[in-house]
DNA sequence: AGTACCACCTGACGGC
DNA sequence: TGCCGTCAGGTGGTAC
């Protein structure tokens, strides 16, 4: 689930919920989540402060606190932040637990624990640290063909590589190369200029599109509007825009859904 | 530089 | 009903 539209999802609901609360106490039930840091460190960074602000970049979200310093979460495949109030019953999978002083409770959930939570001084340090690209939805036409130029290899690998552009996973990826009428195989180098304003142009109205209808919790498929891959995004379905058949291929141990029509290779 | 494969985890699903 | 293999939206390391 967590791709950028997912964690800004994430993002918001930590604004509107967890925003200027003192934390009282920090509860870590699955140390594994924690990235080079231990619970006592972990609690030690946080207990006292409040959180003041929030950032994202790519699939990472940072919860700047009021001395200058971040949480950072990052949440794998199956991470989500859930807040409860006190007396009820912890989510399942709740791996790190914030408590605050009103009473209510900040989770960081995350069944399959591939997510991760740290602690950074500085949040640009951080983001600098991780060897990110730009953000998907940060940056602009001519900086996204620019990263593409002389870029060797498939556009799927490209659009996916978080070290050229953060945000983008493997559904998003689909989502957009489908829009875009671009086969994921495709060499970068032999798309024009024009295919490029394109891909460009689709990724941003997917990303907003996703983003508004807050991608991330509930059901997405169900609340897209026609002619989006992701409802029907299973070997043998119909596309929903041709009607052909839609077909699946493995890219490095990833499965890419594509419409043969639609998409043809090149 | 780019790609393939394995590993890290848990759980859901389909086949038998 | 139960067991077993397979697969899942992320990433890092390693080997070609």
């Amino acid at each position: 689930m967590p791709e950028l539209p997912d964690v800004e999802t994430f993002r918001r609901y930590l604004d509107a919920h967890a925003l200027h609360k003192r934390i009282a106490g920090v509860h870590v039930a699955a140390d594994r989540v924690l990235r080079d840091l231990s619970p006592g460190q972990l609690e030690r960074h946080l207990e006292g402060r409040e959180i003041s602000s929030t950032r994202r970049h790519g699939k990472h979200l940072l919860a700047v606190l009021d001395d200058g310093t971040c949480l950072t979460l990052h949440f794998g495949m199956t991470g989500h932040l859930q807040v409860f109030a006190d007396g009820e019953a912890d989510p399942r999978h709740d791996r790190v637990r914030l408590d605050f002083e009103d009473g209510s409770h900040l989770a960081f959930v995350d069944q399959r624990m591939f997510g991760e939570v740290g602690w950074a001084g500085n949040a640009d340090a951080f983001v600098a640290a991780e060897d990110l690209g730009p953000d998907a939805m940060s940056l602009d036409q001519v900086a996204f063909c620019k990263l593409l130029a002389g870029r060797r290899g498939r556009i799927k690998t490209a659009l996916t590589d978080q070290t050229l552009l953060a945000g983008l996973g493997n559904i998003y990826s689909d989502e957009i190369l489908f829009q875009a009428g671009i086969h994921p195989k495709t060499p970068v180098e032999s798309l024009k200029a024009e295919d490029l304003a394109t891909l460009y142009r689709t990724m941003h109205a997917v990303l907003r599109t996703c983003i508004d209808e807050g991608a991330g919790y509930g059901d997405l498929a169900g609340r897209l509007p026609a002619g989006y891959l992701l409802p029907h995004r299973k070997e043998g379905a119909s596309c929903p825009r041709c009607g052909g058949t839609i077909r699946s291929l493995k890219m490095s141990g990833r499965t890419a859904y594509y419409c043969p029509t639609c998409q043809p290779e090149a």
